[in-house]
DNA sequence: TGCTAGAATGAGAAGCTTTTGCATTCAATC
DNA sequence: GATTGAATGCAAAAGCTTCTCATTCTAGCA
């Protein structure tokens, strides 16, 4: 039940609210724009504003329901929090996203923000490469 | 001599481009964005349009003569390329901007790329916190 | 050194993504 | 079911970046 966790959230239960957090849990594509979420509740016969799927969006991140990332091409993608965390692995060419977990990563960064006396908030880690089917492609 | 690294990027020594590479070069603030690269370009007299920083700077980053990164917050920065790759960690609160070297983490990626079957072609790490004086002032 | 062809530039318009203002609508509480 | 503040939709606006096109400049050659 999603109203749960919009509760848990501190946000009310609205209709718009419900829906795309429903569209970010149900759909195949993990990784959404505003717009590809928009396009979404158009096609599912909602009639959202492009200006609330933003609102929405940004309070889910700051919630931590989502996670916000700046993938190369201007854009933001969201992407729904569940599971533990993880990085990207992006195909330049067919733009296929791959996810990876890697604690050695982890462990240098919390090392490397240490010796340089930051507190570490958060961190965002991209490969940009060509897959697998786009190399044979080429 | 800048001309001598325009020509061997192949592109002519035109007077913005001569003078865009040299504030990138001289210039203490090591990651400038264009509306940076232009305001210093104004105030050193000379009359460059804005559209041409951005054409400028697309070219030096085709040619590799600068990298351009996409930091959090909407706009791009562009650094000269010089020495070797580094990642950057960045102050959340005050922008400041750090660099660093890890071998382990390079290493590590190359292996995950790898193992996913990509090529790799590029990547970025970014990593954000708060910096040792931001932390004083809190 | 002067000319010529093609590339580069400047100015403003346009494009995209994202945010904001405000009147209207809605969810939650009583 | 009524009330009240929050949430929404729409349109306008705001950033950053790119594009268009007439004009200017660079490089190479006579």
């Amino acid at each position: 039940m999603e109203n749960l966790d919009l509760k848990k959230a501190g946000l009310k239960a609205t209709l718009p609210r419900v829906k795309i957090l429903e569209i970010l849990e149900k759909n195949a594509q993990r990784h959404m724009s505003a717009e590809d979420v928009y396009k979404t509740l158009l096609d599912t016969g909602e009639d959202v504003g492009l200006a609330t799927v933003y609102r929405v969006l940004t309070q889910f991140e700051a919630a931590g329901l989502v996670a916000r990332h700046h993938f190369e091409g201007g854009q933001s993608v969201f992407e729904i929090n569940q599971g533990e965390h993880h990085d990207h692995i992006l195909c330049v060419s067919c733009g296929k996203v791959d996810e990876f977990v890697d604690e050695t990563i982890e462990q240098r960064q919390r090392a490397i923000a240490k010796k340089a006396g930051y507190e570490m908030t958060d961190h965002s880690l991209y490969i940009y490469g060509i897959c697998n089917e786009c190399q044979k492609k080429a």
